[in-house]
DNA sequence: CGCCACGTTGCAACCGGTTGCAAAACGCTT
DNA sequence: AAGCGTTTTGCAACCGGTTGCAACGTGGCG
């Protein structure tokens, strides 16, 4: 049924040496060989087998592609942005789903079991442990949207979170609100755990200002609404940072449902820039965070960490910035 | 670095094949080898490497997940049931992305140098021909949201779109409107012409109603509120069936920008109940498909192909109904 | 106690490739 | 034509497993 090295060296009538060394870039083959087996190898319908190929090379190309949330639509995009990168680079993304996970061992043992010449944990409430466990394991990882610090203990590539939070606040500041609110994500993703620490840095600073912070249950639109609502039965802030846009639209939602206007009852401001956030109904001012820029960076990271596997763990972050929309009151 | 059998074997003092068999379901080993392996495997934390195991069972637990569109939400939710049902299972989904790709030999060629298991073509857009190709090619294959024809080419999974075409004209017909459009994805997907064929069979049954269609780019946002902008500036129909949820909104929000209001001057149906079709702000009435079904069906069936390859291509169809929301006038 | 059957074990070959090594072929020079 | 240094080539071992087969050990039975 399928074609193997050994039916291509017996049709071009040479070893299976040759045959290998055609298909292996570098290899010594003469012009002449490789055309013989080449026309063999086109006659008989012939490609390597990746996997066989793995054995020996200990590279079978497979990418782990480890994901917690398939509630936020960005990342719907960051698994294009990922797979076509990945594709381009002739790289397979196995695609692996930790919703709910704990513990480590079993995804890590099961990545082994593949193979994987590489980890990409693609999540900003998975907690580190994960991505730790991965490089302990001696496995190359890379630990997208992951936690910025000092001392890292895996490749990083994001945002500044706390930065996030300071600038948000500081554009509450700005816009002369007194009262404000930091709505977070999970309290346990340490994403949310930063932006609300830049938020009461700058805060701080601001001495008239009052802030109260919350968090919900998920990055989620159903997370949002429901903390929103809550908000509103008591003490609600003239506007509220939500650590994420799918998380501000749920709020909208909620803010709407209460018969309240936004921005003149409350404002909002979110983080992400995902495409809904510019769609018409919604217009939702945020912080743009620049996703396809941090996916190629960590494409091209976990491809430079396959030749370099030892290489000291790195940070990477990017800019983000303000984007204006309708959901803050104006300066 | 790795561990294997063979190191296993040597601290056990047993054989590599009394290794290899207690790790194999069904083997002959005798409970007093298999403990003295499994102590030797679990102090040295051995697991065995499937891509090994698979160059001789034939079965790498790989399965191919093919998708093309990135930009619909409800992709998202797929992938979760996918990942998570394949997981369940001790399968791998292989994530590929095959976005504006028209040729099939290159993915397929991929996916057997991977030696997958079997392919999902989770795909409403992917012409049937990718299907066609891993099943010629010999894969076992699942084409989830494909096309319903009488005689299937390769297994099918999902909804009567003819039928949903159908259903979505006669709920028009019977909340008394006379001018009704079809607004469909992309022309050239079997799941925009099915459900115009069904919309037209139904309007052809109400002698006084007129009926309009025409397609968008894709299935998405986007191209919905593009498609419906154009609409709105030409012989606007009273109420429209938007082939998907996702062009609806696309469609809602050029219709609001329009200064034009929903339900009062414009109807929409749509088609899917994303989970977002429910949000407050957009209440769209839609017509549900039962997702999760149709990806266990899917899985359920590509499990069973993986023992059976030849068998005779089957469709499984799940039935559709009318969530009523917002986005049309009652009855 | 001996024989037989059966479950268990190890050997060795194999899955589809790669690769170090030594021999063979080649191209040049003299 | 011989001598030399380079390529090119095939052999054989190996990657980490599985598996058919024959040998082995054991228990049950006569």
């Amino acid at each position: 049924m399928t074609v193997t090295l050994k039916d291509v060296a017996e049709r071009a009538g040479v070893s299976r040496s040759a045959v290998s060394r055609t298909f292996t870039e570098g290899a010594s083959v003469s012009a002449k060989t490789r055309r013989k087996v080449e026309k063999a190898a086109e006659e008989l319908g012939y490609s390597p087998n990746f996997i066989a190929r793995g054995l020996t090379t200990r590279r079978t190309k497979l990418i782990g592609l480890v994901a917690d949330n398939f509630h936020n639509p960005i990342f719907l995009q960051v698994f294009d942005l990922f797979t076509r990168g990945l594709q381009e680079r002739g790289l397979r993304p196995l695609l692996v789903n930790l919703s709910g996970e704990t513990e480590a061992e079993a995804p890590i043992r099961m990545l082994q079991q593949y193979s994987v010449d590489g980890v990409i944990v693609a999540s900003s409430t998975l907690p580190p442990l994960f991505a730790h466990a991965f490089r302990r394991a001696g496995v190359p990882v890379v630990h997208t949207f992951g936690r910025h610090t000092d001392a890292p203990e895996v490749h990083i590539v994001g945002i500044d979170n706390r930065s996030c939070g300071r600038m948000a606040a500081e554009t509450l500041v700005k816009r002369g609100y007194r009262h404000i609110g930091f709505m977070g994500g999970p309290e346990g993703a340490t994403s949310s755990q930063d932006r609300l620490q830049g938020f009461l840095e700058e805060v701080a600073k601001h001495p008239g200002i009052r802030a109260s912070h919350s968090f919900s249950d998920a990055y989620s639109f159903d997370a949002g609404r429901k903390e929103m609502s809550r908000l509103l039965r008591g003490d609600t802030a003239e506007a509220y940072f939500c650590g994420d846009d799918v998380l501000s639209i749920g709020a909208l939602s909620a803010v709407k449902s209460a018969g309240l206007s936004v921005p003149d009852d409350i404002g909002i401001i979110g983080l992400n820039d995902m495409e809904m956030a510019a769609w018409a109904s919604i217009d939702l001012t945020t912080i743009h965070q620049p996703i396809r820029q941090i996916i190629n960076s960590s494409i091209e990271l976990i491809v430079t960490l396959l030749d370099e596997h030892d290489r000291e763990p790195e940070t990477r972050l990017f800019r983000c910035h303000i984007i204006e929309r309708g959901t803050l009151r104006p300066l």
